[in-house]
DNA sequence: CGGGCGGTTGAGGTCAATCAATCAGAGTGG
DNA sequence: CCACTCTGATTGATTGACCTCAACCGCCCG
């Protein structure tokens, strides 16, 4: 699956504060195919990924099997960056995905990314809070309603959204049941906020009634 | 309140991959007293805080009044670096405190404090990720279980723990209410696990249980 | 046709929320 | 000293949101 092609990547991003470096990537891209890991928990830590396209999940697990999906990665995402040398956090492909994988060496070595690594870990410790604030005061529907439009955000979409991910990735990102997560969005359909006839396309009907559900 | 001693501090740290440098601060000094807020939601985020006593707390509130505490800031840690201008999240004194006070362009154009930076951000997305499956995926008493065991790491507490924070602080930043942290408090003593006949002190019976319950 | 997979729907159970009362301790003032 | 209030915490009774268990549906594929 090792493709020898070579990749630079040099990105901008619009955020609040303007058009800022994003964390640069050199190195070959690999395919993995769906459910397939790209890293376990307590492995080394020795690279960092980039999605080029597709879509991957990283997780944490507990003993007894509860899963929580800390965060999805869609096409630019930078992941898999960790502090210690043995992973956390473990990561799978969530469907076929082709990315771009470097030395974590290479990536803490170059200077220039010093700023660009700061402003990305910010980023996603941003995300995260987010997340924990979701997790720990937002009803189901609440939940529901900030994940799509989250998605929406993120992929750059209009209404229409095209899902990745099963219903069980969604329950494990939103700390919900799958049947709940499904309920939900039926829930949600009836009441013409959207239209999830397709499962994994959600056409949001109604984006203004969505952020009022998130406050 | 503005006290004009000058302060200059350079602390290790132990983690898993050994000493390292902090994030280091030099500015005055301020005190605040219990529930005094530090910074509020959408301020200009133009300074960073560092903990030199008493505790301080960090969190979001939803329009209808929901909070989730994001964090505890303790003794030693740093807190209030943000990526953009306006404050994402708001902090309150929970005791009787005195912060070091920085201007963050000084923090930022430190360019030594680049890596160190990094470090601490990476550090506290991990925290907030470990919050995220607690809040995501653990039901009341293992949540109780895993706060007692974080806040007796982290201010390196024996067995006897005295908390600054009230059972609405905890339960805020556990994602319950103030009856069911009550209440979980009770049953893990009643369990023989800790010892909580004042309020605010804790002594952990069992630590070794505490963390089975955790997983 | 049968079987597997992802998703939906239904019925019933459970854990934590809600609503409400009580308690303990600190402070206040007569 | 006692009565009173106020605040933080605990306890009790009940409710409700979400989970659990189970059946079912639609689709794809062999």
């Amino acid at each position: 699956m090792q493709v020898q092609a070579m990749i630079a990547e040099r990105t901008t991003a619009l955020t609040a504060t303007g058009f800022v470096e994003e964390v640069r990537l050199v190195g070959a891209t690999r395919s993995f195919g769906r459910d397939q890991e790209v890293f376990g928990e307590g492995e080394p830590s020795d690279y960092v990924y980039k999605v080029a396209s597709g879509a991957v999940r990283s997780f944490r697990i507990l003993a007894d099997g509860r899963r929580q999906i800390s965060e999805f990665h869609l096409p630019g995402d930078v992941f898999g960056i960790e502090l210690d040398d043995a992973r956390r956090i473990a990561a799978e492909a969530i469907v076929e995905a082709t990315l771009v994988v470097a030395r974590r060496s290479q990536l803490l070595a170059d200077a220039a990314g010093g700023s660009a690594l700061w402003r990305k870990a910010c980023g996603d410790l941003r995300r995260s809070q987010d997340h924990a604030l979701t997790l720990g005061r937002r009803s189901a529907s609440e939940r529901v309603a900030a994940f799509l439009l989250e998605m929406a955000e993120r992929t750059e979409a209009g209404a229409v959204l095209d899902l990745p991910m099963s219903r069980q990735d969604i329950a494990d990102y939103l700390g919900l049941t799958i049947e709940t997560v499904s309920r939900t969005i039926t829930g949600l359909q009836a009441e013409g906020l959207i239209d999830a006839r397709c499962c994994r396309r959600i056409r949001l009907l109604d984006k203004a009634a969505l952020e009022e559900l998130c406050q």
